[in-house]
Parts: C-alpha cells; sequence; structure tokens
DNA sequence: GGCATAATTAACCGATTAGTTAATTAACTA
DNA sequence: TAGTTAATTAACTAATCGGTTAATTATGCC
C-alpha cells in the first residue's frame, strides 16, 4: 500500500478501527478504556493491532503514562482525507443538491393538500 | 467488512483506484479510456476489478452503450465520507488552526526583520 | 457467418490482513 | 522480591486482496 493517503483511508475501512475513533472523540482513553466495548468479540493484541494501524494513519497518537498508553485522535490523518475530498466538492454537492431538490418537492406537496402528509418514520 | 461505509473506504485505500475516480473527475469515461494510463502496470482484468470494487461502493456508476461501458463519477459514496467525516471536524480544524497560528508566527517574523526571511522552497 | 473490439468471468497464486494463543516487557504495590 | 496490572510481541492461521493468464460473452461490421 505505502502511501499515507492509502494507509489513511485503509485504517478508516474497518467498523471497529472507527467506532475507537468515536470513542476517542469523547474524549482521550487509555488502550483497556478502548478495548472494553470489544472484548466480548475479540482479543487484546487484537485491540493492540487496531490501535497501531491507527497510529500509523496519523488517526491517532499515543503517550505513556506508567503502564498506561494515553490514546487521543490525532487531527493529521483526518486532514489528509477532507484535502483530498475537497477535489470532489461540486460531485458530493450534487448529490446534495438532488436531496434538496427532492426535499423541496415533498414540502410543496405538504403546502398543496394535507390529506397525504405523512411524518417521517424513525 | 460488509457494511457500505467500510467498502467505501476500503475502496478509496487504492491509488489506482484514486487516480480513476481522478480520471472520472474530468469526465465520462468508458473502461478502456480508464485503463490506458494503466495498461502498462496491469492487465485489463485487473481494471475491470477495480472498477467493480468502486461501483460497489457508490463511488461510480456503469452505464452500457453496445459493447462499451460508460463509467461516471457517482456523488452518494463520497456523500457517506463527507458525512462521516462531518463529526470529527473540530479535530481535523484543530490541525487547520494550528497551522494558521504557524503561518501566523512566520508573518510575524518576516515583518519583524527581512534579512532572516526565507522563500518558502517548491 | 466470420472476424475484430470491448469487457467480463473463471481459476489460480502470492502477499497482506485480522484474528488467535502463549510468552514477554514494564511499571506499580504489598 | 513476589505478585498484579497494562500492554506488547511472537508465531501461527484462515480469509481477503490484487494481480495473473486463458476462456467467454456481447456487440458491430464486412
Amino acid at each position: 500500500m505505502s502511501d499515507q493517503l492509502s494507509q489513511t483511508f485503509s485504517a478508516l475501512a474497518d467498523p471497529t478501527r472507527r467506532a475507537m475513533l468515536a470513542q476517542l472523540s469523547k474524549g482521550e482513553a487509555n488502550v483497556s478504556d478502548l478495548a472494553r466495548p470489544f472484548l466480548k468479540d475479540m482479543s487484546l493484541p487484537a485491540i493492540t493491532k487496531h490501535l497501531k494501524v491507527l497510529e500509523h494513519a496519523g488517526l491517532i497518537t499515543k503517550s505513556r503514562d506508567a503502564q498506561w498508553r494515553h490514546c487521543k485522535i490525532n487531527g493529521e490523518g483526518l486532514k489528509d482525507v477532507v484535502d483530498w475530498m475537497e477535489q470532489y466538492r461540486m460531485f458530493w454537492e450534487e448529490s446534495f443538491d438532488r436531496l434538496e431538490a427532492y426535499l423541496k418537492t415533498v414540502v410543496a406537496k405538504e403546502k398543496k393538500g394535507k390529506k397525504n402528509v405523512r411524518k417521517k418514520t424513525k
């Protein structure tokens, strides 16, 4: 794989690792904290490996405090992704425009006659 | 891997596939067009596979015209990624703030005394 | 029908990935 | 110093990935 951006995308292509980032977005944590929600599904060495992948991808940093490793999100990796995404803005905004256009027709219908209006479910 | 977002990130974690998207961002193309820049590195079946990965990831769509397959970027997949990124905005913007802070000190130095100023190289 | 072109499918292979268990390192604590 | 806790490393395995070559499908053209 080699290049940095590929490593970053690859790191994000795993639900366990994304869940770890989600947890870290709510505050720093050590390895055991991060492991806890997953220990029913996998072993601690598996966690260690996932964290190593995230670290090499520039998505987290680890610091040492006695026998604990303190983990926090590293914006660098995420920044690489949004920078790359930027060149495709017109494409993903186009989708948003279609959604917006669709929503506009829904609103128009709602205004026209309330008898056919349905509450959005979920 | 299973889930859609993982598939999308995984599809983006390959430089060949990102290069294909880059080419498609400059206009629609059929498989042979997309293959051309890579045929010195890999075979046509390899190209077919990459395109299939991009298609399943919701990053491109293919339509048929006689024996040609016309490919175009699909905003859906990209939209999934930016939507996911959004929840981490404060983290990647933090990096930008640090950059901004850094640039501010550079500007301050430039104003203070021109003798130590270096042109940005490259 | 016969041939050329565009692209895919099938079958295979080596490297990488995601997990395992067992052993090890490193620090604190009684 | 012996034991406990936190985390990693080592060695292994099964599944997936990215590529190959050969065969196949589908269309247009003479």
